[in-house]
DNA sequence: TATTGTTATACTCTATAACTATA
DNA sequence: TATAGTTATAGAGTATAACAATA
């Protein structure tokens, strides 16, 4: 019957553990949403760029992920055996593909993104507009601290 | 030589993806910091659970750290073999285990609170005190939003 | 030599089901 | 029956090394 609180106000006072903790509940919650469409966030995401840059090769897309390139090829043969991508040859350089999103595809993100955005409407719904971009503005700020910490290893 | 600029302008407004992003970046150097103390992110949160309620068991650490009883088994483990953490029986329920540090536990979790906050402030040395409180208030407040989001599945 | 995409592999985090020993 | 801790297992994300084809 010892109903006894836990405190971790130690832990709370961190930025990064508050990071977390945010992003565990909100990951599970986004590829619960994107479920029904076959998508996870890392396969949205990269409809998203593939859609915005068309013609664009896997490392650029990697780099634009910030993920390695051996982790998006699994991604990329989901989508492409799904027909929601097509890798084409490139002409000036046979070694590299170039993505574009199909008929299908194009109408799968636009689903999906409508469906993102109404996820993170709500996620973010006990924000105001302007806490809400200060936010992102600070976590983008957090990101290329982190990133540009280590400039030659 | 196409050294082509990638755009994520779609992306980029999600806060969902900013938070991915920030983590992501976060998370590595975290664990970096704490790889020469032998913890990581979480073994290192547990620490900090256990050394402000020192006693509690092991169900009520995994709620605090707000994940499942098994995935904390093998970090207790760790800690406890290293001699950082002590698992006491319970009397009046000999179920449970009462968690607790060690000295050499005590020791530990201090030189590690001080790299982690070394850490956290660097991490966030791109924000004034008024922008970091206000991001962590809003990321608890994303998590709250979400976890509660499905009250009863 | 360097780069593109690929394969193989490993580690961490998270989650669930089922077990044991207690209650 | 219900709970505390455990075991086994699985899935997803990320990372590195090494390879073939091409530059």
């Amino acid at each position: 019957m010892e109903k006894q609180v836990i405190s971790d106000t130690s832990l709370r006072c961190f930025a990064g553990y508050a990071l977390k903790r945010a992003f565990n509940s909100v990951q599970a919650d986004v590829n619960a949403t994107l479920a029904p469409l076959g998508l996870r966030m890392l396969s949205f995401s990269a409809l998203a760029v593939i859609a915005e840059n068309p013609g664009l090769r896997q490392s650029q897309l990697a780099g634009a992920l910030s993920i390695e390139r051996p982790n998006l090829v699994i991604v990329l043969d989901d989508l492409e055996q799904r027909g929601l991508i097509v890798r084409d040859r490139v002409p000036s350089d046979r070694r590299a593909y170039a993505l574009r999103l199909t008929d299908d595809g194009g109408r799968v993100y636009q689903l999906a993104a409508s469906a993102v955005q109404a996820h993170d409407a709500r996620m973010t719904s006990g924000l105001s507009k302007v806490e809400r971009l200060a936010m992102i503005d600070a976590l983008r700020r957090i990101e290329t601290a982190n990133t540009k910490e280590q400039p030659d290893g």
